[in-house]
RNA sequence: GCGGGUGUGGUCUAGCGGUAGGACCCGAGCCCCCCAAGCUCGUGACCCGGGUUCGAAUCCCGGCACCCGCACCA
């Protein structure tokens, strides 16, 4: 029973528990213990590696609350909340409009409870065991708040995406308008799950990692960093079914994957879970079928890990947005929210256009007049070449058709420059759910050695970095010792001292904790300076200066492996 | 949300109408030992709320949490 394993040294070791305990627990919602937050840390840190500084993709964070209108162009207020009815007898729970569709035979219901409720009731419509349906009520998945003692209202964020596409204008000009360009943000996220499950895999409050690329539509084929994963071997599971092992760059070319931007992120995305412990074996991508799929993306994929206790755990999802969310804050804002392609070239064209004589419009028509220039402009060209034919064109001024003349207008040829175009942006997203990367992480980590625990969490993510032991309690062993624990934390590193129970007992309680290197003074350290380093996943140890220790720890954290270290010491002894 | 099961120290558990016992862990001390195993002492629990009863961890009801199945899952 590994997994029982793992679920009894997250609790009693200081990981994981459950929130609001002593109030009974609410499902849903974990704490992180002291390891288990400093794991998390680790973890997003790692993270931050991958998207901030290597991909330069800079970090906000916005607030978790936000007005309703923000939820209404997003599509979540409408999408995000399914119209529910439960049977009074058999307590059976449907999605309200998918039951009536399948019940009546009809099609496109609207969503909204009363016509479905009226629907239920003219139709006679009764569940499959013959009982009654009760009232049909919406469950939406998002916790809704007021904001205020006016009491507008707002709901507590889905994901942390909105909260960055909303700043799209500020970011697009801190980036200097160019494109692609990508923003992240690490943060909660809230959905008010019907029946959490699960532990860590279905929360109600969680940590997002997600990062927003914007693109340009015509450019998205091509990522301009693909050859460093061109060959990366990806394990894929396409809408299909059949798995298959291909390179980024044959994926895309095979046309399994749409382009280099989604096939890049994807094995970007599968060296950081093996950067943070996962092996590579146990990765896969899997596309979501059509209506699995959110209803803002054009297509997604999601990382998928193979756990021992869950099976295949989704715990990445990287979708192609398309210009969803842009177009949908701009239209409901008013605000726009698109980028300027520059033309190779500029295009000058030739045009013909109307220009209405005000001196006459003006006296004839008084106040309707700037309305029908404002008209006019807005015709086609060819209805200035009509206008040069015959002398005469229709206008639409609030209903109303107004006929003009010669008199009215005139003709006039105007070269225009037109040296770019506005777009709307794509946006690529991935989108990481810490919370069951880090699951995965512990999952992945456990091992067992000689009937003991030992996480072996790689030295990069693992909470604690060092413990500092004396082989027995004498004052001349501690005293080195303190000092070998201090240096090792002023070197940045969170290390533990102790010097109670036997050294085995001492080892065997920082391996189930997952620190990776152990030091132990001994008595011969008193006599020439050295101490003993010892590995977690091997049990193995080396002799080394007590003053040189701190510093290979720290190498060792950075990622120099122990077989590098015992290399180096066998060549200069 | 529905049905079934479970709920005793940090962990695993005994007790199943008379007021909680063990093992491990943890802490103090002894021992001085390089891989949890010695000795002494110690801290610490009946998920919560009602009810039945002289008396409830134990029986009943409700809630909460966890597990399994159903439903749900952008």
């Amino acid at each position: 029973m590994p997994q029982d394993v793992l679920q009894d040294i997250l609790v009693r070791r200081g990981f994981l528990c459950p929130s609001y305990e002593v109030y009974g627990g609410v499902s849903g919602f974990y704490d992180y213990a002291p390891l288990g937050g400093m794991l998390k840390r680790n973890i997003e840190n790692l993270w931050r590696r991958f998207f901030v500084v290597e991909e330069g993709f800079f970090e906000v964070d916005t607030p978790t609350i936000a007005p309703e209108q923000v939820f209404v162009a997003s599509g979540h207020v409408e999408n995000f909340a399914d119209p529910v009815v439960s049977c009074r007898k058999c307590g059976t729970t449907y999605r309200a409009d998918h039951f009536l569709q399948e019940k009546l035979g009809a099609e496109n219901l609207s969503p909204e409870p009363e016509v479905l409720q009226r629907l239920i009731e003219e139709r006679g419509v009764r569940c499959n065991c013959g009982g009654e349906l009760g009232e049909v009520r919406r469950s939406s998945l998002m916790f809704s708040t007021t904001i205020g003692a006016g009491g507008r209202r707002g709901y507590l964020r889905p994901e942390t995406a909105q909260g960055m596409f909303v700043m799209f204008p500020r970011l697009y000009s801190f980036y200097r308008k160019k494109l692609p360009f990508g923003v992240v943000q690490i943060g909660r996220a809230y959905r008010n799950e019907i029946s959490p499950r699960q532990g860590l895999l279905r929360l109600r409050e969680f940590t997002q990692a997600e990062a927003e690329i914007f693109v340009d539509p015509e450019e998205k084929r091509v990522h301009p960093g693909f050859g460093r994963y061109a060959g990366e071997r990806l394990r894929l599971v396409p809408r299909s079914g059949e798995v298959l092992e291909l390179s980024a760059k044959e994926a895309v070319e095979r046309g399994i994957l749409p382009h280099e931007f989604l096939a890049y992120y994807m094995a970007h995305t599968r060296r950081f879970l093996m950067e943070v412990g996962i092996p590579g074996e146990r990765i896969r991508f899997r596309q979501h079928l059509k209506d699995e799929m959110a209803h803002y993306a054009e297509d997604c994929w999601d990382a998928e890990v193979l756990t021992k206790r869950y099976g295949w755990v989704e715990v990445v999802g990287i979708a192609d947005r398309t210009d969803y969310d842009l177009r949908a804050h701009e239209s409901l804002s008013g605000v726009e929210m698109r980028a300027f392609r520059q033309f190779r070239e500029a295009v000058t064209k030739r045009v013909m256009r109307l220009v209405p004589n005000m001196q006459v419009l003006g006296p004839e028509f008084r106040g309707l007049a700037p309305r029908i220039a404002e008209a006019v402009e807005k015709l086609p060209e060819e209805a200035a070449e009509e206008f040069e034919r015959t002398g005469r064109v229709e206008v639409d001024v609030e209903g109303e058709k107004v006929v003009l003349g010669e008199r009215h207008l005139r003709v006039e040829r105007v070269e225009l420059r037109q040296t770019g175009e506005k777009f709307t942006p794509h946006v690529i997203e991935p989108s990481f759910g810490i919370d069951r990367i880090l699951y995965a992480v512990l999952e992945c980590a456990l091992a067992e050695r000689e009937g003991k625990r030992v996480l072996r969490l790689r030295p990069q993510v693992a909470p604690v970095k060092a413990a500092v032991f004396p082989l027995v309690s004498r004052e001349e062993l501690e005293e080195v010792a303190l000092e070998v624990f201090r240096e090792i934390k002023s070197q940045g590193m969170p290390a533990v001292y102790d010097a109670s129970d036997s050294i085995g007992r001492r080892y065997a309680r920082v391996d189930e904790i997952g620190v990776p290197f152990a030091v132990t003074v001994d008595f011969e350290s008193l006599e020439n300076g050295t101490v003993t380093l010892r590995h977690r996943d091997t049990a193995e140890q080396v002799r080394v200066g007590a003053k040189e220790v701190p510093g290979l720890i720290r190498r060792l954290c950075e990622g120099m492996s122990w077989d590098e270290l015992r290399e180096k010491l066998a060549a200069a002894p």
